[in-house]
DNA sequence: TTGTATGCGTTATCAG
DNA sequence: CTGATAACGCATACAA
């Protein structure tokens, strides 16, 4: 099927593209029978605006680029529904990119969403992520930039995240309350901001509380296969601390799952002998066995306030309308199960 | 930052826009001074072509769009994954659409994609899709269309999709073969075509293994709610059969993961006094206590076959090369864990 | 109320 | 080897 041109429904009325191009967007000054004419036949030919045209015109493409580190992801799969709700209801399109926590990726999909002429971009940092001239790149180019969950401090534009200290403060708190004392903590990667920020909580947690914080109880996890690496430095911890240890804060919920399961295996009983606390409130952490505490993130929420955030932006820079750059904090909530 | 344009370097150059564009291009008709002069400047002003204009002069966004009926899905994210891998490779950017099981949504979306102008589109149908009129929009408006795991038989376009029939065949037999006689089944929505062709796969092994077929052990979960739906029908399941059920077969993972849960807490073994089968080899069953069989169905591999074969039309379709449509089966394989 | 002219940034044809 | 010109489809300032 051809696809139809304002020129072919003026050529068939006689008028002339403009009126047609007028009429269809309801100005005031076509009458009433004009519009009327020109847009019982635009329907007939199911006249559709050539996106490609009104975006070459219009400077803008009504889509929006958004990369995150891993699609297989609940949270990140949260945080996407999220932003495609708000996306949908201002009628914007979604690009998604998967920077697989490589940098270079990450770099390279910035450019490609910069030529495309995507109106603004999300981002989710990878763990690898150190250098941020591509989000300067981004900023300088003048579009807007909205960075969430893993953020870079230093990069002056709009942030959606949560409290990670508080919250895993909160969770060790909580730990200690139960009455564990030698808490080890599955931290992630020595990079990102969100896994600094969350050991942070689990020490201070510990010194507001007196206990001693014990550098070997830290494991980093960064082998990007979580559940794996929760698994082996669970067997670690154990070989390494014997019965001097009895909990763990995990930096998130597949870590925790991971060292879950090698307990099962092990038959060291989860919460007895060890306790848990994941982070991030997965799914799958309410269906195991036992269910694991964790801390909910609201992804969902996450993606919804960043999109709006954005939107928002974007619409002021239409307008010439001066931004103000928001850090908004999405609550968390302690989720108590039966790991600890 | 301004962004730079053909003419901009045509005239510091002292150049037209012609030749700037072809010395970009590398045409052999440009002197090779010329084109040094001209790249050096671009590469300098940071010169990235506007791709509106290029898709609107090329008539080709380079972007495909896909509709999917949920994100937050393993399954489905590792499709995503696979056409990500497969769109990167041939520098394709991928508009994401979720369909939320919503027929009325589908439908939207689809003409949002054909009003992109995107070059191709692949859909996985939600349960609700009945009419199939826009698929034939998009076939008759001249779109590469591809459908992978919930498709329309009778839509004449590419299929990549698994033998849901003999994968159900195969997990029932196994189960039969393990002893098991009174079978139920936990199936999906009676309209999509994978949902009916699992029941039918499990009538036809009962049938084969002289296992009368009892259509009170089928029970239809359809709220869109897998989980609770899991967990619901199985008590049901056990109100309405007490003893007389020995295993279920579940049409997703996610309601075995549903059933197991209630059978945990009611302190109904598994496998012992019921054993489980799922569908789809979800992440979480291989966690979970008891770990669940399930059915590989390889989401990755399936997405990156259907990028494949739509990248390809839409190459045949610029050529004029004739496209033969293709329908291609992608390998399950049991996954025998322990809940069967 | 309608139409003319212009430009958005490219690419392609064809002439010089 | 280079460039003038047209065209892609639309939107808008301005003229009639």
């Amino acid at each position: 099927m051809k696809t139809t041109t304002l020129k072919e429904i003026a050529e068939q009325l006689g008028l002339s593209v403009t009126t047609v191009s007028k009429a269809l967007k309801d100005y005031p000054d076509v009458s009433k029978k004009t519009k009327e004419l020109v847009k019982n036949l635009a329907d007939k030919l199911n006249y559709v605006p050539n996106s490609f045209a009104v975006s070459l015109r219009m400077k803008e493409s009504k889509t929006i680029g958004i990369i995150i580190p891993t699609m297989v992801h609940y949270f990140f799969s949260k945080v996407i529904e999220g932003v495609l709700k708000e996306a949908e209801k201002k009628n914007y399109m979604i690009i998604l990119l998967q920077s697989n926590e490589s940098y270079e990726l990450e770099k390279k999909q910035v450019d490609l969403l910069i030529n495309k002429g995507v109106d603004g971009i999300l981002i989710s940092l990878s763990n690898k992520t150190k250098d941020l001239e591509h989000l300067k790149k981004i900023i300088k180019r003048g579009i807007p930039l909205v960075l969430f969950d893993k953020i870079a401090k230093t990069i002056n534009c709009s942030k959606v995240l949560i409290d990670d200290r508080k919250a895993a403060y909160e969770a060790v708190s909580f730990l200690i309350q139960k009455g564990h004392k030698r808490i080890a903590h599955f931290r992630g990667d020595l990079n990102p901001q969100n896994s600094i920020d969350r050991f942070l909580g689990y020490k201070k947690a510990l010194i507001d509380h007196n206990i001693e914080f014990d550098s070997s109880l830290v494991y980093i996890c960064n082998n990007n296969d979580d559940f794996n690496d929760g698994f082996n430095n669970a067997e670690k911890l154990i070989k390494d601390h014997g019965k001097n240890v009895d909990a763990i804060f995990a930096v998130n919920d597949l870590l925790a799952i991971g060292a879950i399961n090698y307990f099962n295996k092990k038959k060291i009983k989860v919460p007895e002998r060890i306790a848990l606390f994941g982070f991030s409130n997965w799914f799958m952490s309410s269906v195991i066995t036992p269910s694991l505490s964790s801390i909910e993130q609201h992804g969902f929420k996450m993606g919804e306030k960043s999109a709006q955030i954005l939107l928002n932006e974007i619409y002021c820079k239409q307008k010439g309308i001066k931004i103000e750059h928001q850090k908004i904090i999405i609550d968390t909530e302690l989720v108590l199960r039966n790991s600890c």
